[in-house]
DNA sequence: AACTATTTATAAGA
DNA sequence: TTCTTATAAATAGTT
C-alpha cells in the first residue's frame, strides 16, 4: 500500500528504516487502540527500534503488570522465577544454618538433650566446662580493666570536655557467611584449652554445624 | 477499508464481535511481524479478547522476560519490585536474628567476651552454670536409660527380626518463627534452676536476643 | 471461510 | 520531520 509494493526485509538504508518505523509504528498504534474499543481486548504493544527507542501502546482497561499476571496465567510461565529463585535459594540456605544455630544453643542451654547420646554428653560437658573458664577469667580481668579505665577517664576528664558521638545501627553487608563459621572458630578455641585425647574421642557426631 | 466505513467503538452483537477481533488481530499480527522484519525491531505484542482468549506475537530476536526487562530499563519502573520486597524483607530479618543467633553463642563460648560488662558476665556465668548443672544431670539420666534399653533392646531382638526404616531429610516449613523464640524459651528455664535477686539485676541490656 | 466493494495505510516524492 | 497522493493492503458486509 503506497506508491509501489516492497519487499519484507530489512531496509538497509538506515533513514528510510526509520522513517518506516516511524509511519508503521503509528499505524500498528492505530490498529491496536481500535481492536481496544471494537472489540472491547486488553492490548499490550512494546516496541523497540533497531536503535533502542522504546514505545508501547496499553489498552486503557489494564496495567502492563496485570498484562504481565495474565501472560503468566495465560501460559504458566512464571517469568519472576529466575529473580524469585535465586533469591529462595539464600533464604532456605539461611534458614537452615538458623535452624541449626538454634538448635545448638538450645543444647548449651540443657535442652534437647534428648537428642545426644552420651559420648556426646560428655563433650558438649567439657566444652561448657572449658567456656565457662573463659567467662570467669574474663571477669576477673574486665574488673581489673575497669578499674584501670576508671582512672584514666578521670584523668581525661579534666582536659578534653567534649562527648561521645554514638555509632549508629550498622547493618552487616556480608551476605555469604559460612554456615560453619562459628562453630569451627568455636573449635579451634576449645582445642586449645582443653586435653586433647577427650576431643578426639568424639568423631564426626559431635556438636559441630555442618 | 471495508464496504461501509464503521464508527470505532464496541461492536454490541457478541458473534459480530469476534469475527471483527479474530480479522484485526490476524491483521495486527502481519504489521507486527511486517515491522520486526523491515526495521530490524523488538516487537511484543500481547492480546486478551473480550471473552478472554490468549494470543501473542513475539519478535524472534527477543524473549518475553527480554522485553520486560527491557521495559524496566526504559521505563524504571521495576515489575519484579513487590514481589521481591516480600522476599527480601524477611530475607533480612532473618539475617538479623541469625547474626543475633551467632553472637550468642560466641558468647556462651567464651569468645567477644570484650562486648559484655560486668553484669553482663555475671549473668552468662550463672547462665552457662545452670545449663552445666543440667547437662551433668542429663548426663547421668542418659546412662541410667541406657542402662534399661539394653536390656529392653535383647530381649526385643529375640522376637522382632525386621529392620528399622530411617526417616528422609525433613525439611521444615514453618516460615513465620518469632526470632525471639528460643531465647524466651531458654530465660524461663533459666528462671527456674537460679536465684531471682540475681536474674532481676541484669536490667534489659542482658543476653536476650531482641 | 471466501468474496469484493470500499476504506485505510503507506511508499515515494516534495 | 511532515504533507501529499498514487497505489497497495486491510477489512466490513455479504454469501
Amino acid at each position: 500500500m503506497g506508491r509501489g509494493k516492497i519487499e519484507i526485509k530489512k531496509i538497509e538504508n538506515a533513514t528510510n528504516r526509520q522513517v518506516t518505523y516511524s509511519k508503521r509504528r503509528n499505524g500498528l498504534f492505530k490498529k491496536a487502540q481500535e481492536l481496544t474499543v471494537l472489540c472491547d481486548a486488553k492490548v499490550s504493544l512494546i516496541m523497540f527500534s533497531s536503535t533502542g527507542k522504546f514505545h508501547e501502546f496499553l489498552s486503557p482497561n489494564i496495567s502492563t503488570k496485570g498484562v504481565f499476571d495474565l501472560y503468566q496465567k495465560a501460559t504458566g510461565i512464571d517469568l519472576w522465577n529466575s529473580h524469585y529463585e535465586r533469591m529462595d535459594e539464600n533464604y532456605r540456605r539461611l534458614k537452615e544454618i538458623n535452624k541449626k544455630l538454634r538448635r545448638e544453643i538450645r543444647q548449651r542451654m540443657g535442652g534437647d538433650l534428648n537428642e545426644l547420646n552420651i559420648k556426646e554428653l560428655q563433650a558438649l560437658e567439657a566444652k561448657m566446662d572449658s567456656s565457662l573458664l573463659a567467662i570467669r577469667e574474663r571477669k576477673v580481668r574486665n574488673l581489673e580493666e575497669r578499674h584501670a579505665n576508671l582512672v584514666m577517664d578521670l584523668e581525661a576528664k579534666l582536659d578534653d570536655q567534649d562527648g561521645i558521638v554514638e555509632t549508629g545501627g550498622y547493618y552487616e553487608s556480608t551476605m555469604g557467611l559460612l554456615p560453619t563459621g562459628a562453630s569451627n572458630l568455636y573449635a579451634l578455641r576449645l582445642y586449645q584449652n582443653q586435653q586433647p585425647p577427650l576431643v578426639l574421642h568424639h568423631g564426626t557426631n559431635d556438636l559441630r554445624l555442618a
